[in-house]
RNA sequence: GUCCCCAUCGUCUAGCCCGGCCUAGGACACCGGCCUUUCACGCCGGCGACGGGGGUUCGAAUCCCCCUGGGGACGCCA
């Protein structure tokens, strides 16, 4: 492992570290009576996505903001659908993002117990009831209802006796556990959305626990988040219609529900909801194309809020400006030249010898088992690549002698042989210069000194000096090029580069 | 279909809560120009939006209503 020599912060991403459970202290004062514990949800059904992972990110702002926690939660209760692989990637997604948790990561596979409780705490205080209609019987009255589409369930089985209902049950009847939805309205604050009712007439009584005993989705989130202490719950906008079922769910426990906040979605350019078919979704696939983390972190900060005007910040001050104010409500686009412009500038804002650290996997898939490319190499062309991936392209040529070099820059090279002339003689006076003497200024008064001499445009000497150096016709400035490259290495690239034309073209 | 959410340049957004300082500001992208050894960066300039209709008001992007448009949810999925 190679430590940064420089003390050079950039505008780093406070290593992940993830999943050492931490006692939250839970420290009181006048002004914050309850700290803060939020959390993130997902169902390893699929990897961590870009929506999943700012609604992760909020979340997490919030509780760093507040000195809270910030807990993860693997929702795997739909056995067929979840695997460990999902979850190992969003683990990873998070953890390369920088988004560390406090406690957990918790599965819910393993607190079936606790979920079977509350339906039975539910059902003794009357708040739920076991129902008996099949799912044919249910079917065959939604349609009969004449407007299937709106049916909702009739609660028939509502008004079975308590002892029948035991009777049945005990008989072995097949039965799901229902919530007995109470009349009138269920309404909340949402800390984006501002206040949102639903009349209970419009809330099915809806499944709690599944004929086969198992719980459905409200109630472990539910039990869980009551369990776990949850303070707020922040998620995606999609959940809003959800969120009057859970509250039912609070007043049959009897407990305060949390503060719930709903995040606006992610749209695609279409401005339809984030899809597969919009191209790159997942969070790891921006680690693999060269995005560095620090600047997703600052894309999906930025997006839906108002963080200030500049394009990136550094994660203690994305910290110390959000707020759930900050956010907008109307849902917005995921716009990837935004992103590959925050990279740029973010990339140029991070110390070499940080870079060259994340570029080590990029460079391999170019170079196996090639050379480290020197501190002095990745500063200079780090000012024009703008991700990772171009950057190791980019350094290739000075790693090895074997990198092809640009047809069209040959071919224009081929024409003007009194140029090619003039920079075979420059290399004696390269090899002229002492070690020391070997920096931009001093390359750029020979080779201007040589031109002149030789009777040719400076340019004339550059463009095949580029080509030779960096196999391209576009470059950093060719004297920073030469500079970093140094003396045994430019001219060995020049050489080759010489020998190559005169070579090729006969 | 029913319910819910949303609505400023192509995109991200400021302004909206507490009407006038908004002939609507910034950024990305795009188009010119400058700089220059190339390509970027940078700098200068350009293009470009309050979805529509009614109110309220001396005055509305900002407040109210309707319409339209977009999105989401309507599972013994999560």
């Amino acid at each position: 492992m190679v430590l940064c020599s420089d003390r050079e912060p950039g505008p780093g991403w406070g290593g992940p570290r993830t999943g050492t459970p931490q006692t939250h202290s839970r420290l009181r004062s006048r002004e914050d009576p309850m700290p803060v514990r939020v959390r993130f949800a997902p169902s390893p059904t699929g990897y961590l996505h870009v929506g999943g992972a700012r609604t992760a990110l909020i979340n997490w702002l919030y509780a760093r903001r507040h000195g809270g926690a910030f807990i993860l939660r693997i929702e795997d209760t739909d056995e067929a659908r979840s695997t460990p692989e999902m979850t190992q990637a969003i683990l990873d997604g998070l953890s390369w993002l920088g988004i560390a948790w406090d406690e957990g990561p918790f599965f819910q596979s393993g607190r079936q117990a606790l979920y079977r409780e509350n339906a039975n705490k539910l059902l003794s205080s009357g708040h739920a009831y076991r129902c008996f209609c099949s799912k044919e019987a249910l079917d065959s009255r939604r349609n009969a209802s004449g407007k299937p589409a709106e049916w909702k369930y009739d609660r028939l089985c509502r008004a079975i006796p308590r002892e029948e209902s035991d009777r049945r049950a005990a008989a072995g009847e097949p039965f799901v556990v229902r919530c007995d939805v109470p009349k009138g309205k269920l309404a909340w604050d949402d800390v984006v959305k501002g206040r949102i009712e639903f009349d209970s007439s419009e809330v099915e009584d809806f499944v709690l626990l599944r004929s086969d005993g198992t719980p459905t989705y409200h109630l472990s989130v539910v039990s869980d988040d009551v369990a776990m202490g949850m303070t707020h719950v922040i998620r995606g906008e999609d959940h809003i219609s959800n969120t009057p079922k859970q509250i039912a769910l609070y007043e049959g426990l009897g407990v305060e529900p949390p503060v719930f906040g709903h995040l606006p979605l992610i749209l695609g350019m279409d401005k339809k909801k984030l899809s597969k078919r919009h191209g790159t979704v997942s969070v790891l696939s921006y680690r693999d194309e060269g995005i560095l983390p620090l600047a997703l972190f600052n894309f999906l900060a930025q997006l839906g809020a108002n963080l200030g005007e500049e394009p990136f910040l550094t994660m203690t001050e994305v910290i110390r400006r959000f707020d759930f104010s900050a956010l907008k409500n109307s849902a917005s686009v995921f716009d990837r030249e935004r992103l590959a412009f925050i990279n740029a500038k973010v990339m140029g804002e991070t110390s070499p010898c940080e870079l060259a650290v994340v570029l080590r996997p990029f460079l391999e898939a170019l170079l196996p088992a090639g050379p480290e490319p020197g501190e002095a190499a990745v500063r200079v062309m780090a000012t024009r690549a703008k991700d990772l991936r171009e950057l190791a392209a980019m350094l290739v040529p000075f790693l090895t002698l074997d990198f092809p070099l640009d047809p069209k820059g040959l071919e224009k090279a081929r024409k003007d042989p009194g140029a090619l002339a003039a920079l075979e003689g420059l290399l004696p006076r390269l090899e002229g210069l002492a070690e020391d003497e070997w920096g931009p200024a001093k390359l750029e008064e020979v080779l201007r000194g040589h031109a002149e001499a030789s009777g040719v445009k400076a340019g004339a000497l550059i463009h095949p000096c580029r080509l030779f150096l960096t196999g391209r016709t576009e470059s950093p400035g060719i004297f920073d090029v030469l500079a970093a490259m140094g003396r045994p290495g430019t001219l060995a690239r020049l050489k080759r580069g010489l020998d190559s034309v005169s070579a090729a073209g006969g």
